[in-house]
DNA sequence: CAAATGTTAGATGTCTGACATCTTACAAAT
DNA sequence: ATTTGTAAGATGTCAGACATCTAACATTTG
């Protein structure tokens, strides 16, 4: 684990205290010399963190006024969103709206894809099923949601839509970590070996509305596994 | 407008340097000293540069060794993707992307809109429609790209979904340029006014399929003006 | 000879202190 | 009452220095 550097910590410790609600939107942060002090770093130290977070869109500097936090919503930074999302007792409702963004990029990105997938990504495709498969009979988590993944970043690819996948990169990343606690349930494996293969015969046949439906499908199930076995273990 | 800073001129520089494919990605960029030589500028501002395009993943800094190009799909800047993107004759193909990534959210925003919008919030729907049809009558096109860009940001709302909120948000500034450009022509105004009344009557049905479906044929239609008015005109 | 260790060059990380420039508020002059 | 001057406080930039990490090479050691 790569120590974080003095930057990282005063960045994180500076929009801990902007989550928390100390800066509303709008309202500026301390000065410079102000967070310097009470952090006990150098200004310059400050001034790099506050790049960072200006960067994101999270901060706005201006020169001889202030630094001002913007709104929630300009924020271009997913996580920075999601760790404000979860404060709280949001962490559930946040969880599902993840997954309702999942499904609006996963579901059409198949859509397109049905139109230009190769047949040698189907054949990938159906390589990677039966991997899951194989994974699921011999009990190998990893293995089966490493497969998973793969799976879906073909047919990512296959949408050909540069876009798409820079959008679809923080929440992979933000999801992966749950994907693994999800797939851990043997009968939350076996749905998904069926829906990833209606998904890969729908996209052989071409036909872009069958083959979002499938993904669709897919990601209501998902929906529903996290409902089921996650959240609803969490109140118990 | 506000004049660029210097770290901003670094930066642009820097990051189009990085997009020409002086620094393919996993390749290292000049050192900091190099760069404030070659940009006569202090270390602090290139370190300063620098940390902006980390804050956007397009570079990543290891202590000791140098800074590196991350590959595109690891970006997490939309616009910076844009340039990359719009680069030689792509230019049209990356507007299509565009519009389909618009596509998938707002038709998967609408849909879950459909269920949680309020009686107000359709009220707000039809005075959108209705502001834009006077300003259709009276030849104010300020006032109707207006209407609409609010039109769609009351749905986005209605859905209640902050990450899609965030995902969208680079999005509606990198098209707003081309909004305005397409909004020009009565013809395109008359058609997207009986879509957005469909839309805001098909919210207040409640019905998801049927908004996600009215929603879907709007982004169509724009699809096919852009194709039309913008790109064909281009290649004349 | 091979493995462990020391050295060094080059890169990023941080600090200190200074000056420049912009914004705002307030006081003074017209 | 309007304009102008002044000063305080904020960010922008600079210069130089030292610390620390990495990688490559040289050296010592078993």
């Amino acid at each position: 684990m790569a120590r974080k550097s003095l930057v990282g910590v005063v960045a994180d410790e500076l929009l801990d205290r902007i989550i928390a609600g100390e800066f509303p939107p709008g309202s500026s942060v301390p000065g410079e010399l102000e967070l310097s002090a009470k952090h006990e770093v150098s200004r310059m130290t400050v001034r790099e963190a506050m790049k960072t977070l200006e960067a994101q869109r999270i901060l706005s500097v201006e020169r001889g006024r202030g630094t001002f936090v913007n709104p929630l919503n300009r924020w271009a930074s997913l996580e920075a969103v999601l760790r404000a999302a979860s404060e709280g007792v949001n962490d559930a409702s946040a969880a599902i709206q993840l997954i309702e963004l999942r499904r609006m990029l996963e579901t059409g990105a198949c859509e397109l894809a049905a139109g230009r997938i190769s047949d040698a990504e189907i054949g990938t495709l159906h390589g990677y099923v039966a991997a899951m498969r194989k994974a699921h009979d011999s009990d190998d988590l990893a293995a089966f949601v490493e497969a998973d993944l793969a799976f879906h970043d073909v047919i990512l690819r296959a949408s050909e839509n540069v876009f798409v996948a820079v959008l679809f990169e923080p929440l992979h990343r933000v999801l992966e970590k749950r994907r693994t606690q999800t797939s851990k349930f043997r009968d939350i494996q076996e749905h998904a070996i069926g829906h990833h293969q209606a998904i890969a015969e729908a996209l052989e046949s071409r036909d872009a509305g069958r083959s979002r439906s499938a993904m669709d499908a897919h990601m209501q199930q998902t929906l529903d596994d996290l409902k089921t076995y996650v959240l609803e273990a969490k109140t118990a």
